[in-house]
DNA sequence: CTAGGGTGTTACCGGTCTGTAACGTCATGA
DNA sequence: TCATGACGTTACAGACCGGTAACACCCTAG
């Protein structure tokens, strides 16, 4: 039978997925190929035929992950299809939740703070996914009829970014515990000074 | 003759000195107690005659870059005295200064985010050092006649905090670019719903 | 049945890491 | 002069790291 869909998951899969959830709770520094492969039921030379170096795993890890994100924004369009300003406080609703959910940050981020080298080759993956995810915020606000769209986004950005950041240094009661209240105000106070 | 003023610097300080260097430049476990003891021209016996482990430097490290950031309020009240406005305003050019200039984040949060350890010793540092620093600007804001002076400092902290995670991962020319015109629309913003 | 590809196992390489032991050196101060 | 203490040097321990080689296994397609 030459239909894909194998029942039990390949050895692949099962790499990407623990090293996703070991690199994300762990960092990636912190993490070995040992505890990946143990952790996900394998051993090192089966990983080594999947994925070139560590650098490769952490960039298919990036891109899953990044993937994974983008789920979420089709799900924003079909709980409020056509309504645009539903989905922006949808998307704040997401982003309060990964606050108190998750307790680490935007792997992303993580990880351009772990790879310090500025020729890691993840570093061009990194901005290449993060730019996307801008353009996609930006592109939701001007669609929401928000007048300057851009400053929106950038500033819901990086209130997010900051959010996640801050619960790692001083937890979920911090300044990270307004972040509803600043974004709802943000938005309420851009679509007062809406233009075409 | 019996005056601590010694014209050399000593073994410890250099150490305190290089290891905060090379921490921020290239994260905590990207730099070995070797690389520290060499650059600066010492050995690593005489590394842990004066500091307990790694941990304890990470630690130390972190308490004089908060101490040197310290310098930098009283640099705002020597430069603005009494005129808590135009502090503000120079906390905010400070701020962006970083930003162009560094290319790598706060250090405290670099630190939460590669100490994922919930236990290790240095967090609670950072929580304490961070919480510190909030208290200040929340002052700074109230004393600025600022209404909701807690909620402001907190939009403040997390979008400069969210700035220096962004430059690192996408670069000066992301959404950082906009920091100034952010915090200044949010005081200009938040006086003019000034209270008591 | 058979061949081959995906997988598992073990062992290993060279390197790096934190931390320590033992000893030698040197300046200072009494 | 001599003792003390700070500092330097070398070597080492024990662990972990990323990555590779060689070989055995087993399921499946043909």
């Amino acid at each position: 039978m030459e239909d894909g869909t194998v029942e039990r998951v390949r050895p692949r899969d099962r790499i990407l997925e623990t090293a996703q959830d070991m690199f994300h709770k762990h960092g990636i520094k912190g993490v070995g190929i040992d505890a990946i492969t143990e952790a996900a039921g394998t051993n090192k030379m089966t990983l080594y035929r999947h994925f070139d170096s560590k650098d490769d795993l952490i960039i298919q890890c990036l891109r899953a992950t990044a993937c994974k994100a983008g789920a979420m924004w089709e799900k924003f369009e079909v709980q409020h299809p056509g309504n645009k300003l539903a989905q922006l406080h949808a998307w704040v609703r997401m982003a309060a939740d990964c606050l108190t959910a998750d307790g680490r940050g935007c792997d992303m981020a993580n990880a351009a703070i772990e790879l310090t080298d500025t020729d890691h080759p993840a570093r061009r993956v990194i901005k290449e996914l993060k730019e996307a995810q801008r353009d996609r915020l930006v592109t939701l606000c001007r669609d929401a009829g928000i007048g300057q769209a851009e400053l929106l986004a950038d500033t819901l950005s990086l209130l997010l970014e900051g959010a996640r950041v801050s619960v790692q240094s001083v937890g979920t009661e911090g300044p990270s515990a307004q972040f509803v209240r600043m974004a709802e105000g943000l938005i309420v106070s851009f679509r007062g000074t809406a233009a075409g």
